[in-house]
DNA sequence: TTGCAGATTAGAATCGTTCTTAGTAAGAAA
DNA sequence: TTTCTTACTAAGAACGATTCTAATCTGCAA
């Protein structure tokens, strides 16, 4: 709350009555609610504040680095003919993915240490897939000048 | 391919013209296309083919474990103001979302080999950031008896 | 060959998100 | 404090992706 107040104005950003609010109601909130959730909690309080307002706020929080926007909906987007355990390459500005072979990534300390975590915050949760995904740059988007698009 | 065509039968799932070409087109690709995508590229060999096929199609695919289904889209769904290094623990039936801290994962050798495998799938990519998803069942879906909905 | 459960088609409906435009107000400067 | 500039907001239309519906068709088991 107040990290993300902060941040808002160290981003040069207007502190209006409707950032107050969103930040507000986001700020210590640890169900990663969508933005349909916010606005209609929001909507008790703040009657007029339009959709886009919850788009637009979220948008600059998460431009700024104050907050995360997710993708975790499951079976929606694209879809991976590859059934071996791998992890996805995402490049934030073209969109293009490749798929990584994992490796063996977890030593056994470590992982047992996930798996208390895991029991710990959510007891009795079953895993059942792991997904993992690094985004960034790729080379193409990194030095355009030597590559084409696509 | 094979694969596929034998995970369509043992599913007990027909095997039509439509399937056919899905896979014949999803099998071999690994750039992780969209439904639109593939629905574009199928279209001047089965002019007739519609969305809907493909989009069943693709699901049915998924649901017998024969490709996965990946929301990649950076930017859309949810929201999340922790902004520590964590991973995210996603109900598969519900659709609860929870953070887990994230432990050391990766031991120096692990790591080491994981940053040769991306140089070798995808030379100077530069990863910015790495999201963790492990989906499954949370204890409330598991046993829904003792636990209310939500 | 036939019967039928399951699959397909076309297009309407729905859902989440973004865009547009006119009006508003935060906050810097005087 | 008042003014001014510029960023922000409201409202709803538009958009794109996905799902639904209802009628028709077909793969394949018997």
């Amino acid at each position: 709350m107040r990290r993300m107040l902060d941040g808002v104005r160290a981003a040069g950003l207007k502190l209006t009555p409707q950032r107050l609010a969103i930040v507000r109601e986001l700020a210590e909130d640890e169900s990663h609610p969508t933005a349909q959730e916010l606005f209609e909690r929001l909507r008790s309080d703040q009657p007029t504040m339009s959709f886009a307002t919850v788009y637009n706020t979220l948008d600059a929080l998460s431009t700024a680095g104050l907050c995360a926007a997710l993708s975790l909906s499951p079976g929606s987007g694209r879809f991976d003919p590859n059934m071996a355990p791998h992890h996805h390459l995402v490049c934030d500005r073209c969109g293009a993915v490749r798929d990584v072979p994992s490796v063996p990534a977890l030593d056994p300390p470590a992982e047992d240490a996930m798996r208390r975590e895991i029991a710990r915050v959510a007891p009795g949760f079953e895993v059942r897939s792991v997904e993992k995904i690094m985004r960034g740059r790729c080379a193409a988007c990194i030095s355009p000048k030597k590559t084409r698009t696509t």
